[in-house]
DNA sequence: TATGATTTGTACGTATGTATC
DNA sequence: AGATACATACGTACAAATCAT
């Protein structure tokens, strides 16, 4: 029987979760990957249920556990795939030993004036007309990113169609005479999944998304191509390519 | 008086989250930039304090408010730093408007026999000597990220008693003889912060991680620092320099 | 400086709803 | 259909932090 410790300073959830973190790492759940039910921790520890169930909270906010009501509380264990990003990943291309097998699914897509963000990261005049794409991505038949994009309403007004008939974003460009283009930037943030990512990607409720703010130029360096990705975080991690040409 | 439905499928909580999410952002609570206290709060969507603090548990979650125990919970909004990233960055140099003054301050310092995977990074024989040092960050005066570093012990045995004379890594690398370094991969990763880097970085509980590992080398691709950062995710983003010049 | 009022945090108990097996 | 397990919601009490007086 495990004990905690009234009136330490450390709240009984924080101990409780402590501890079980600890028994996790011991293995000494190995057996079925998951924890015992509340009611039976309650007792372990000699507290209410309650008291449980806030250490778990705290738990599956680590990502350490996860929970599925009727079920039980599974302890959770996954490697991130490593998604690459550089100055000229092309997804199409074969890619050394990190991620397997890519597919965009395309969910929506609209022609409209750009918002102000976007005719700004375009270099386009103010409100025109660009083509939106929204995507949920999956690797190795996993669901791993949802996207918006956005084009030049001009110079690709037939994006969008060309999609199906291409696959994949290079073959698209090159259908327009851009053989080749470049990543010019990328931001990286980490958020609280938002309920659209959380739906998209079949992530429980807390989950954490990376999201990516990148820009694609040809290579006269006029942007082609503009967008926002969200990552489920317990799933991959960003491997950044730096380049391997010394230079000056 | 807000209204919540009951047996609609939706919990009392998320209808309330959904709710003052809502009120947030039509200015509702602009004047303090605080919510109205857990008993008020309770008294108007008509339901028990404890649904109240289901629904700020979830709010604060998002990121959308942040409790401080005996003054009340505030509405959150910070603007991110960008943190410049690339193969050339360096932190003592001006940086172009991105980000301001950076400090770091030395935590702990050790010369021990390396980790399996610290020596793997750095290219040494199996538990050669390194030299490992925690820092804790900042950046415009805002504690940003901690890390651990380590370097060559056997290269760099005294790098720690440097680190005072100096302050910056570069001046420490030149005092070695090193005129010139780039970093050769970086690897971005988010998870819920660890115990350590909730006391370092002063964050809540829940709080988001940025994690990078990174390696630096020498011109001659030796590598000469291995690295493992936590960022706070709420104040900063990580900026890509993908480089500027065109390469074949 | 001390004290009381206010506000959030922890812990208990109980009842009922919902999902799974 | 019944048993089991997690989810929601109510209530009560007291602890801890903050703030105004």
């Amino acid at each position: 029987m495990d004990n905690v410790e009234r009136r330490s300073g450390i709240s009984l959830w924080r101990q409780i979760a402590d501890q079980i973190r600890i028994a996790i790492s011991n293995g000494e759940f190995d057996g079925n990957n998951m924890l015992p039910g509340e009611i039976a921790l309650a007792k372990r520890f000699s507290v209410n249920r309650h008291t449980v169930r806030s250490a778990i909270a705290s738990l599956t906010q680590e990502g350490v556990v996860r929970v599925e009501q009727g079920r039980g509380t599974f302890i959770e264990r996954r490697e991130r795939l490593q998604y690459p990003i550089g100055r000229r990943t092309r997804f199409s291309e074969g890619l050394a030993g990190k991620i397997g097998p890519r597919d965009r699914h395309l969910k929506n897509h609209t022609l409209q004036p750009a918002p102000a963000f976007v005719s700004t990261a375009l270099q386009l005049a103010p409100g025109a007309p660009v083509v939106q794409l929204e995507t949920v991505n999956t690797a190795d038949d996993q669901l791993v990113s949802r996207a918006i994009s956005w084009f030049d309403g001009e110079r690709f007004s037939d994006f969008a169609d060309r999609y199906v008939e291409y696959g994949s974003i290079t073959a698209i460009f090159k259908s327009y005479g851009i053989d080749d283009y470049i990543r010019v930037s990328t931001r990286i943030s980490a958020h609280h999944a938002d309920s659209t990512t959380l739906e998209d990607l079949q992530l429980s409720p807390g989950a954490i998304m990376l999201r990516t703010e990148a820009i694609n130029a040809d290579m006269n360096g006029r942007p082609v191509e503009y967008s926002h990705s969200y990552f489920a975080a317990d799933r991959i991690e960003l491997d950044i390519d730096h380049g391997t040409a010394l230079r000056a």
